[in-house]
DNA sequence: CAGTATCCGGTGCGATACTG
DNA sequence: CAGTATCGCACCGGATACTG
């Protein structure tokens, strides 16, 4: 057998890219990481009308990215808020290196603007090819830096 | 400053996937790093349109991922290949990382075809986060393992 | 506040046919 | 073989208006 041989039938990336190839998935996530739960905190930073994150929060849920928990204040009516599965995490290491890449590649000339840190280490994290049994940084260990201010991550 | 106020402007995984959002970006992408240089390939192997086919290349040629080199073999007349550049390669992770997130969350049940596997410890290569000054593997030292077969990666 | 319904435009993509 | 031109559809995403 080839590698020739490994058409798009059996291809996991056409496949992954079915399910976060759409153009505002991704970024969704990326807000979902760093805390973003509710429907309008998505909307606002996100600048996206709300019929398309609606319809993106739907699908990315039925497709087990996100899982929408009911909530209530006190007081308050039900809500819902929106938060990252496992399945959705193990995509964080892309995420990044997505991002990373567009920093390094794509920037407007302007510094990064958001560092990730690893919080026991001290060190910037980055995303890269590893042997399999390398230490990596779990999400929980991570720190995100954004210009002079530091904010930890949502333990999960 | 607050992370919120990084929004979609300065924001390098909207950048990034500005480029490599398209469905067939990624895919293509891959198949240049297993080696795959020709139209013809390209177009085999991904089932792709002609047309379609051509406008991503184009578009990836542009954008700085490929590099449109002319050939020319013994008494045939003048043709293109496509090598993926420098830039393109810093996607490797991001390509890898999407990959095993399909084979883990996406898998038809079957053992995921593909493997990566490091020369020099002969162990298997994962896309990951660690530490900035952490180990890592190189495109050149890593294999394609397909099946049974083992593929190299062409040096580049 | 948290969405949904509707309309509408751009384009990514497929199929086919054609050219050097 | 290596593409380009044309057509058409389907879908994504934006704007707006509306509901509980």
């Amino acid at each position: 057998m080839e590698w020739t041989d490994v058409d798009l039938d059996n291809c996991s990336i056409a496949r992954a890219l079915a399910v976060v190839g759409s153009r505002w998935t991704l970024v969704v996530l990326r807000e979902a990481f760093n805390g973003v739960r509710r429907f309008e905190d998505f909307q606002r930073h996100l600048g996206v009308s709300p019929s398309v994150l609606s319809q993106r929060l739907r699908g990315m849920t039925q497709d087990g990215l996100l899982e929408r928990v009911p909530y209530r204040e006190d007081g308050d009516r039900e809500r819902h808020e929106y938060r990252p599965s496992e399945k959705a995490w193990d995509l964080y290491p892309v995420v990044v290196g997505l991002m990373q890449w567009g920093d390094r590649h794509l920037g407007d000339g302007d510094a990064p603007p958001v560092h990730l840190i690893d919080v026991n280490s001290g060190k910037p994290v980055i995303a890269a090819l590893v042997p399999h049994d390398a230490p990596t940084c779990a999400p929980s260990d991570i720190t995100v830096q954004v210009g002079d201010s530091l904010t930890i991550l949502p333990p999960e």
